[in-house]
DNA sequence: ATCGCACCTGGAGCCGACTCCAGGTCAACC
DNA sequence: GGTTGACCTGGAGTCGGCTCCAGGTGCGAT
């Protein structure tokens, strides 16, 4: 099972370095494992995990919520339950903004229009 | 043509009155102008520029852009290209937007399946 | 006339999410 | 054996965008 260093993980999650310490200071990563040097030697778990992070950022969970989400998945299989409750709410969340998003974005068109128009 | 009080303009653009202040004192919106007791009354022209930034806002562009449109309207006419220019690239951000949200909800979607078929 | 209320001001404080820094360790290459 | 470079730590600082506060004014209703 091959580990990554982190220049490794900050090459393939595009988190900086400093974001995964603090991730990892928070508590939304579990305490990543050492080599004998002290330095940070991710699992390919941790790098996965890390996706869902991201994923879950991009679309906008506060870290409150993601702190949550990681809190259900520790506690093992029994709160698969809640935690498609939370990934549903986070999901109209979603379905939300980029209704939102979309509607907007008529109202820029339209405005754009209106500059050609007027040019 | 009728004048709008703080509360009428915080129903209206549901922009709390604290940022109203806020926009006003950092430029966003001109200088409001004032009863004879020194309290604020909108015109529509102003409600109407909130809606615009309201637009803009909830569509993520920062504050410091936003000023720079605003400089742009206050520069007159012959600013217009400049002003298209700004939001077009504005619309091709929102579109980046829109388009990642709907990419990462397919992520999301599939967590959810996968919790679905586990439980 | 006095109460409540909507409003005013300048300035401080807050929150989320990082980001940066100083000073240190270790391994490897020249 | 000296230098480089990737990494380490704890803690302070930054940034964007508000949000809150204390203390004050003026107006309409009881």
């Amino acid at each position: 099972m091959s580990v990554y260093t982190p220049a490794e993980v900050v090459e393939e999650t595009g988190f900086t370095l400093d974001t995964l310490r603090y991730y990892e200071k928070i508590g939304l990563l579990e305490p990543v494992s050492r080599n004998a040097a002290g330095q940070r030697r991710f699992t390919e778990e941790d790098v996965g995990w890390l996706g869902t992070i991201r994923c879950l950022r991009d679309t906008g969970m506060p870290i409150a919520e993601m702190l949550r989400f990681a809190d259900l998945v520790r506690q093992g299989d029994h709160t698969i339950a809640d935690r498609i409750k939370l990934l549903e709410e986070h999901d109209g969340r979603v379905r939300d903004q980029i209704a939102n998003l979309t509607e907007r974005q008529r109202y820029i068109h339209d405005k754009i229009s209106y500059y050609r128009r007027v040019v």
